[in-house]
RNA sequence: GGUCCGAUAGCUCAGUCGGUAGAGCAAGUGGCUUUUAACCACUGGGUCGCAGGUUCGAGUCCUGCUCGGAUCACCA
């Protein structure tokens, strides 16, 4: 196994080698082309993000009275100059702002836009001056003469810094005319496609970095961009987050690699810890955990984190995925679905713009009403017809019923041998009081009465192990110390465990969980270098 | 793992019946310099995923492989 060169990871090409000579260039202008920082300044208030200064007050408010003349004005036709004028007097008045960001065209004309991955700000350089450039020799030289000079030699998607005063141009925007240039950071790799982005699935997941660079620089598309999508799902995490900690809720970490891989039915991802040589794996799930923790007195719990299952990927599945869990003590599975229900009503709406209704494919879903229905009416709804006995209800429900349940629907009563860390319903023994939440066929959320019977409890974990031995891989494995945690009386209590992958899906538009996860799993790239049949 | 589809310039894509490898963007040179995705002129850029086969001749047809996507199976 060689170590591969810096050729092999970055292949030249003619794009490559015109940006190494500006770069060298540009190196011979202003010294170190790798400077450390970049001050920002803070006209806004705040540093002068670009994202800050388009929301600054005065800004907006010369946009705004900027877009009234225009909307007096016939097609084409420019501002007249002396409205324009005034503006830019309240403009100048605001002094210097010096800004950084990503160029998001070529430097080919004096005017350019300049993007911080969420804003972007016209500036703009003049060739007759004047314009300078700032050197990166650590004491911020001028050099008066060569700004223009430095100004041809950017390329597109070179990050670089201006010092200079707002203004609106002709056309009406308001932009930063340059009056220093600094050069911050050279892109070394030609932009994606302006038009439109990276196109082939497989490379914006692979080249995320540059996936998202094109969120900011492409000129169309359609829904929202790669960037929309992650702040979307920050916002979704966050407004969890928020009403669980407003509803007294106490976030914790429970250990991802465990002793054993229970709390879910799945296969476990193995791994040696060397100094205690023993096996561990990869959390399937952090229930039984967070349920030691309802045991120690934490009454609202939950966490927000990865779990691991070593299982197919698909459309609908990762290895690793974000589960949010929580429990509550002295509540029962139907006050869980209203809670849930309430939990997810607040978070759709503070990441969706305050709807709660959205548009997913051909669909349109509405987070206004939850249906709750039984697993078997939902068969006899779904597939009348179809025959239901307990043996067969599972499978009847997945192949009927499960793909036409496109709102958000409760399902409940569900067989308690498929239920082993549920409780029995007081009416009938051979139900759990459990349900899963579906949307568009999908299954989100998983809730249930927790058992709280060690001695059950005990004998679930055992019929489990039975399934085991008869082969059943994913069948709960024994979990003794947590007979010994549920011994010293854990009260009454629901928990839930939701799919955030899934959810942010819903309210993205996004057909497979691989758009909503910043990097998800591929197969490892092959180098020429590596592969046998390339080696002549 | 099965089936189907795809891989052509840095990016987005065309390539007809098997007959000299194409466009737009990006890049280079020169011009222009208050523009709103693409200003004007000229230029360079290709192991057509990899390997083999058929053929006088393969981007195109056949076989195998790699990678990706869709779908089924598996799986929450």
């Amino acid at each position: 196994m060689s170590i591969p060169s810096f050729e092999d990871i970055i292949t030249p090409n003619d794009q490559t080698e015109a940006r190494k000579a500006s770069l060298e260039a540009i190196g011979a202008l202003v010294g170190n082309v790798y400077p450390n920082k970049f001050v920002r300044s803070s006209v806004s208030g705040v540093e002068d993000t670009i994202t800050a200064l388009k929301h600054f007050e005065k800004v907006a408010d010369i946009e705004a009275r900027m877009a009234e003349i225009k909307a007096s004005l016939g097609e084409g036709e420019r501002p007249p100059a002396e409205k324009k004028d005034a503006l830019n007097e309240e403009l100048k008045a605001l002094g210097t702002v010096s800004i950084a960001g990503r160029l998001t065209t070529p430097t080919r004309g004096n005017f350019v836009h300049l993007t911080d991955g969420m804003s972007k700000l016209q500036v703009y350089c003049n060739k007759k001056g004047p314009l300078a450039l700032i050197k990166n020799d650590g004491d911020g030289t001028v050099d008066a003469e060569n700004g223009w000079a430095l100004w041809q030699l950017l390329d597109h998607g070179d990050l670089i810094g201006v010092e200079g005063y707002l203004f609106v141009t002709n056309t009406g925007e308001v932009s930063v005319h340059v009056e220093r240039l600094q050069f911050l950071t050279k892109a070394m790799l030609p932009m994606p496609d302006k038009m439109h982005g990276i196109a082939d699935p497989e490379l914006q997941r692979r080249f995320r970095y540059a996936d998202l660079i094109a969120s900011t620089l492409q000129v169309e598309h359609d829904g929202l961009t790669t960037r929309e999508v992650f702040e979307r799902r920050a916002k979704l995490v966050s407004g969890l987050r928020r009403f669980l900690d407003d509803a007294g809720f106490i976030e914790v970490e429970t250990p991802m690699l465990t002793p054993k891989a229970t709390g879910a039915a799945a296969k476990p991802f193995e791994t040696h810890h060397n100094a205690l040589d023993i096996p561990l794996y990869a959390r399937v799930a952090p229930e039984l955990y967070l349920k030691r923790l309802v045991v120690g007195g934490f009454e609202k719990v939950y966490e927000l984190n990865r779990n691991f299952r070593n299982e197919g990927l698909s459309q609908r599945h990762n290895p690793e995925f974000t589960m949010l869990e929580f429990y509550v003590a002295y509540m029962d599975v139907n006050g869980m679905m209203d809670l849930a229900e309430t939990m997810i009503k607040d978070a759709v709406a503070k990441a969706n713009d305050g709807s709660l209704v959205v548009k997913y494919g051909e669909n349109e879903i509405d987070f206004g009403k939850f249906e709750r229905i039984s697993m078997k009416a939902a068969i006899e709804k779904y597939a009348p017809g179809v025959p239901v006995d307990d043996l067969n209800v599972i499978a009847a429900f997945d192949e009927h019923v499960e793909d036409k349940l496109t709102q958000p629907t409760f399902v409940i009563d569900y067989p308690k041998s498929i239920s082993p860390l549920s409780k029995a319903s007081p009416d009938d023994s051979s139900i759990a009081e459990r349900f899963e939440l579906f949307i568009n066929g999908m299954e989100v959320a998983n809730g249930f009465s927790e058992l709280n019977d060690p001695k059950e409890q005990y004998e679930r974990f055992v019929d489990q192990m039975s399934e085991r031995e008869r082969g059943d891989e994913e069948a709960m494995v024994l979990d003794e110390d947590y007979i010994r945690a549920l011994s010293y009386g854990m009260p009454p209590a629901a928990g839930i465990g939701i799919g955030i992958d899934r959810l942010v899906m819903l309210l993205t538009n996004k057909h497979s969980i691989r758009d909503v996860i910043l990097f998800p799993h591929m197969r490892p790239e092959r180098r020429a270098a590596d592969d046998p049949d390339q080696i002549a």
